[in-house]
DNA sequence: GATGAATGAGAATTCATTCAT
DNA sequence: TATGAATGAATTCTCATTCAT
């Protein structure tokens, strides 16, 4: 059953290593099952990674970059004329969208997974660091920097809890850091 | 006079598979590694824990109950007479030393569990309430939950990037929730 | 097809490496293959020997066990009452008998694996010890240990040649070490 | 200019393959180790030896050759004028020279994979009549022989034991075999 | 009760070789 | 001619769990 000469075979792999990331978890990563989802021979995985660390790198990378294309996405919403803390909000109200769930939970599990897996790592800092970015077009960068803490620390609780996304409360959260009035009238007095 | 039935055991199974945990992570626990680390034998582990599992929930809520203790620890600095930003601050560069680093890594690694495994829901759960609890006693209930997600991403944060603990900036994050100046009367050359 | 309660398991797992070895080289020492000539499974073997250089050293020191063993049919030759030279080409004859052959060759194959396998060493060098001993036991330490590293030469380029066993040839060489006379008359006037 | 056949390629995977030989040893010559070594592509390996028994063939036919060129370093020492054992013990210790362990260790392995490898035979049996052929031009053939088989027991006992070199004890075990005193004039303390 | 042995599944890798280009 | 990709077999080793004693 000759398949040979696939050019997509890699990317194939990196596919359906987030895919089966994202149904069975990070744990469930592995050459074998990896490359059944992928449909293609066991040895075609590690000729491609040579290592597990090698695919979690790529996979990694790769939903971070799906993700900063997902930037567009989020001007969709930062750039609305609302105070931030509202847009922001809106912003992740979309991003945990109960079918997105399971995505963001991989992204985490992955965010995670650098805490053991140092080849991890320097992604999981760029992806951070990207964020900041994007935050930082649209407040200052101590701002930014407490914005996004604030944010992998509610995701993560969330996700933690499994309780519902609460567009109020998770604006008020924001607002304590922006400075906004909890609603209506933006007195933003704080500088 | 031998024992039929051995309690330190099965304790000295427990701290073994902390200790494993802390420095090799949740993922190197098994039964084989716990046994060598506890030096019992290897049917003593599955003898006292059905399953992994089992054992894994044994030692984080061992784990969740030792903090709860350290939150005695913790009271040592938050009951004293400072802007509360600062005591929080004390209090997590004391958390993040050096020699507990690897402590604090594993109580995130707890998280990363459980997104996926429900048997160690409730421990993260009742984790993350004792610290709600505590920062509780010190603030209003917003203020509170606020300042632990900000806390949880601040320190994942941290530990993802394996940046050095900045007792400054921190203490900067956590003024900007609790509404504190910066710094008012003490000159601290905090930059 | 349950087949517990093995009380020999292990030693037979050790005679079947020696078997492998005997039979398709040091080079064929796998797990696979020494569990299918046990008849035992897969697991088996890495359970008793946790490493292929356990298995190896166990295999090892059981050829050297026996070969010591075989020290008493040394004896029946070096308590002979003719020159040591005489004795000893008689004793390596017989070693090297065409029967014996493939398993003098694998002695020299686990012996020789030392050089790469730091494991190995120890019990290479045992052996080694225990052939100087019994040398020493029929003439001075300093001819003894001459004798021992004339054999290991001749020995092997034996094995490495294919040459049939002269035992003229041998006894000369012996004799050059032992300072006796080629074969009648002893007239050891060499000093 | 793109040449067409490109022989240094093929000398390089040969520099590389020994080179690997000499540091990992015998066994971890692969095509892809090989390759990584020489710096050129997996495929170039495979093209230019069509198994890896040519590989390893040409490899240590070469070391063999290089040797035969190291015979001029040989003669260096044997052309002296001193009692031949003096002369041998004195090549030896400079064959034994740190630097040169490794190449010594792999010229013994060729003998261990030789024992099961016809297609090394040819070549073991070669280096051992250079060494023959290049004593002989000092003694006669019988002493040669006699001092070949001394001289490799001796090495590999000492690469087996990893004992250090002792010039005194070589040249007492050589000197039993050319016949010369143990020490003429210098009245060594050699018990 | 307690445990050493047993075992089958599966882990990550490495590999020699083939082959399409 | 030269090579990157492909692949199936085999490598060592770890493991959770079961079970006879």
């Amino acid at each position: 059953m000759p398949r040979r000469y696939d050019p997509e075979r890699r990317q194939r792999i990196i596919d359906a290593a987030i895919r089966v990331a994202e149904e069975q978890g990070i744990g469930a990563l592995t050459h074998r099952v990896v490359a059944r989802a992928a449909d293609v021979p066991l040895g075609s995985t590690t000729y491609h990674f040579a290592s597990l660390d090698d695919l979690l790198v790529a996979a990694l990378r790769q939903v971070c970059g799906e993700a900063g294309t997902t930037v567009e996405g989020w001007t969709e919403y930062l750039d609305r004329d609302e105070p931030l803390a509202d847009r922001i909000a809106d912003l992740l109200r979309a991003y945990m969208d109960d079918e997105r769930h399971g995505r963001v939970r991989m992204e985490y599990e992955l965010y995670l997974a650098a805490l053991r897996r140092p080849a991890l790592s320097p992604v999981a800092a760029a992806w951070l660091d990207s964020t900041l970015d994007v935050l930082g077009r649209y407040t200052d960068p101590g701002t930014a920097r407490t914005l996004s803490a604030l944010i992998d620390g509610m995701l993560l609780q969330l996700l933690l809890t499994g309780r519902p996304f609460d567009r109020a409360a998770v604006r008020a959260e924001l607002a304590r850091v922006t400075g906004e009035q909890p609603a209506e009238r933006p007195r933003t007095s704080d500088g």
